[in-house]
This record gives structure tokens, sequence and C-alpha cells, in this order.
DNA sequence: CGGCAAATACTG
DNA sequence: CAGTAT
DNA sequence: GCCG
């Protein structure tokens, strides 16, 4: 079914163009207002564009050019609430975020079924060799670029090379592990395990599985816990808690290899698990947060990347701000949105108040998939 | 032409 | 500090 | 890349 009717009951390209007129002075055009469950995608006319496209923005991405894969994003969104093939350039100009360089390659895709930019790109070998390199965890585009640069072309070149980072090593051996999805069962399993271990520890504490497993993915790339104890006001109060939580799922055998630890005043931990007798390594993160920013945390963590960013401009355009610890109001910034004062803290604890707060309709996890 | 989200925290 | 990850 |  089409979600996104739901929501907008007009979705012809006329009626389209014509909300773009309105937007601007209207807070009803952010993504967060309305949400959406990520469902409608198999009947859709536009499917093999939004595939090219998307490809296209990933590209970008891949070689760190900025905003462009954001203004991919954007335009693909719109052709998702499209029940219309659109194929030629004349229908595409008109859609809102899509401007004459997305439409020229709308029209490109339909008539030739696929797009020279993005297959010359995808032939270049060198950006293979940046894929590859890209997908190990603790290695960025700059790491992945001077490896190339020197010659280096499979994983294996990188293992023989003396000064590897501690974390890469790690994330090359488990190079398959780490890029395999986990399936929501899973997750459950492994997070089972988790709770089952920290409510030994302590009853106080609630720990629950955020990202994209709370918003009901049946398969997820890791698993991020966020961890909070009753009447906690820092991160502090949890730092202990943590290191035993740690040290009990270590002594067990379920956390095999640890890549970040918390520092003095810490709160993250970042690892592997592997569920008995699964010889998979997963990644799971451990965040410790205050209750009294609980709300904020789930918020930040349960996402998606869009639905975040969305509310988080809402919120600045309201002289707001968002962020993992809370909502503040009454936000400083200049002509040029710098921000000249940090706002005084109005909720941090419940996720449902930050909504209200911001005039944003609830939306449960699973609505927050606005890609 | 400038804005496009934002902050924290780890490694080496 | 730059780079990486969330 | 798109938008105002």
């Amino acid at each position: 079914m089409k979600i996104a009717i739901v929501h907008h009951p007009e979705t012809t390209p006329k009626i389209l163009a014509a909300q773009r007129m309105s937007e601007k002075d209207k807070l009803s055009s952010f993504t967060c207002m309305y949400g959406g469950t990520g469902k409608m995608h198999k009947d859709n006319p536009n499917r093999h564009t939004i595939d090219i496209l998307q490809q296209m923005g990933e590209y970008y991405a891949q070689i760190g050019v900025p905003w462009k894969p954001q203004a991919y994003q954007k335009a693909i969104g719109t052709l998702k609430k499209l029940e219309v093939k659109i194929d030629c350039f004349e229908d595409a100009i008109r859609l809102p975020n899509i401007g004459t360089r997305i439409a020229k390659k709308i029209e490109e895709i339909c008539t030739t079924g696929h797009l020279r930019t993005l297959d010359n790109a995808l032939a270049d070998p060198t950006h293979k060799t940046l894929q590859l390199f890209l997908r190990i965890y603790g290695v960025g585009l700059s790491q992945a670029h001077k490896w190339i640069q020197a010659g280096h072309k499979s994983l294996d070149d990188l293992l023989a090379l003396p000064d590897l980072h501690k974390n890469q090593r790690i994330g090359i051996d488990h190079y398959d592990d780490f890029n395999t999805r986990i399936p929501r069962d899973e997750v459950t399993a492994l997070g089972d395990i988790v709770k089952k271990v920290a409510a030994d520890i302590n009853l106080n504490v609630e720990a629950i599985i955020g990202g994209s497993y709370r918003r009901g993915a049946d398969t997820s790339g890791d698993i991020d816990f966020i961890i909070t104890k009753r009447n906690t006001r820092s991160s502090w109060d949890l730092l202990s808690f943590l290191e035993t939580l740690v040290a009990r799922l270590t002594c067990d055998g379920f956390l095999v290899a640890a890549l970040t630890v918390p520092a003095s005043s810490g709160s993250k931990w970042h690892g592997a698990c592997a569920l008995p007798g699964n010889p998979l390594w997963r990644r799971i993160d451990f965040l410790v947060v205050p209750e009294t920013e609980f709300g904020a945390a789930l918020l930040y963590f349960t996402g998606d990347d869009i639905f975040n960013r969305s509310i988080r401009l809402l919120a600045s355009k309201k002289n707001m701000r968002l962020n993992q610890k809370g909502l503040y109001k009454d936000v400083l910034r200049t002509f040029g949105r710098e921000k000249l004062s940090e706002g005084t803290l109005v909720e941090g604890g419940d996720e449902r108040k930050i909504f209200d707060l911001l005039g944003v309709p609830w939306r449960p996890p699973h609505e927050r998939i606005c890609r």
C-alpha cells in the first residue's frame, strides 16, 4: 500500500508543483511531520529510476562530495511518493526537489535504461577498490584514498601492512561478518542475553535496542543498545555499571572484541559479540545515558538519519536545538545561523514530550523510516 | 550565493 | 590534532 | 544537487 498517499492525497505532479510554492512559509513540509514506513517500494512505477539515482547518490557519498548525496536522497523521496511514472524532463522538473540536473538524468534513465555518468563511475577499478576499503570498520575516505594511492588493491594487501591500526585489523579479519546483515530474530536473541545480564547486575537498569531494530526492520547492520538507570542525572552514574556489564559479557564469551572503550567520563562502548554456536561476529554498541537524557538519546539513536535531520532542522527554525541530550529553547543564532547561546533545557527524559514541545505529531519508531 | 543537523567521543 | 564512528 |  502507498503510505505516502495517506498523508498526501494529492500527489499528481501538477499538485506537487503547486505545493512547492507554499512550502517555504510552512513548517508542514518537514518530513518529520509525516514520517513514513518505507514499505511502499515494490510497486512504485519509478522503481528503476529510484534505484539508479540511489546508486548515483551513494557514489557521490563514497567519494566524499558534500551535499549532493542529500540532494539525491530528497529527489528520491519525491519519486517514492508518486504513483505515476515520470519519464521525461518536463514532468520531472516540475517536482519538488528535482532540478535541471536530476530531471535530465531521469529522462536519460527512462529513455536509455541507464545512466552513463554512473556506468563510468562504477566501471572505474579505483572506485571498486574504494568501495571495498570503505566497508572496513575503522576506515574512512582519507585512509582508503591513501591506500589506493599506495597501490593497494585487496584486503590481503592491507593485512600485510605493518602500521595497520588495531581496529582496522579486526575490521579486515571480520570484514564479511561486519558487512552481513543481522536477522531480526538474532538481534532479539543477542539482545535478550544482554538484558538478562543487565538485570542480574542491577534491576533499576533499563536496556533497549535502538536503531533500525526499534524501527521494526527485519535485518540490522548492528545492535545499538541504549541503557539507562533510575534516578541518574549524569552518564557518570552509569559508568561503573557499563564496566561491570562488559566484564560479565566478556567473561561469558558473549563479547568477543572491544573496539572502543569509554574514557574516564565516557558513556559508550563499541565492540563485537557472537551468539553461542554462531561463528559470525556482530557489531554491538552500548550507550549509557542518565534518565534525564533517555528520551533524547532514544530519539537520536532510533533515527532514521533523515528523520533526525528533519526534526533537528525544525527545532532550529523554532529557535530551539535538539541533540542526543535534550531539547533546548531560546537558542540565539546569528543571521548566519551561527550559534550564540546554548539555550535552556526544556526536555530530555521523555521522547513523547520532545515531540509535543516541537509540535510534531507522535510517530512510533516504525513511522520514522524516511529514506 | 549561502544553507543544507549536530554533538560527542573514541583512536593513534 | 585528524580521522572515524555513532 | 536543490532551494530561496
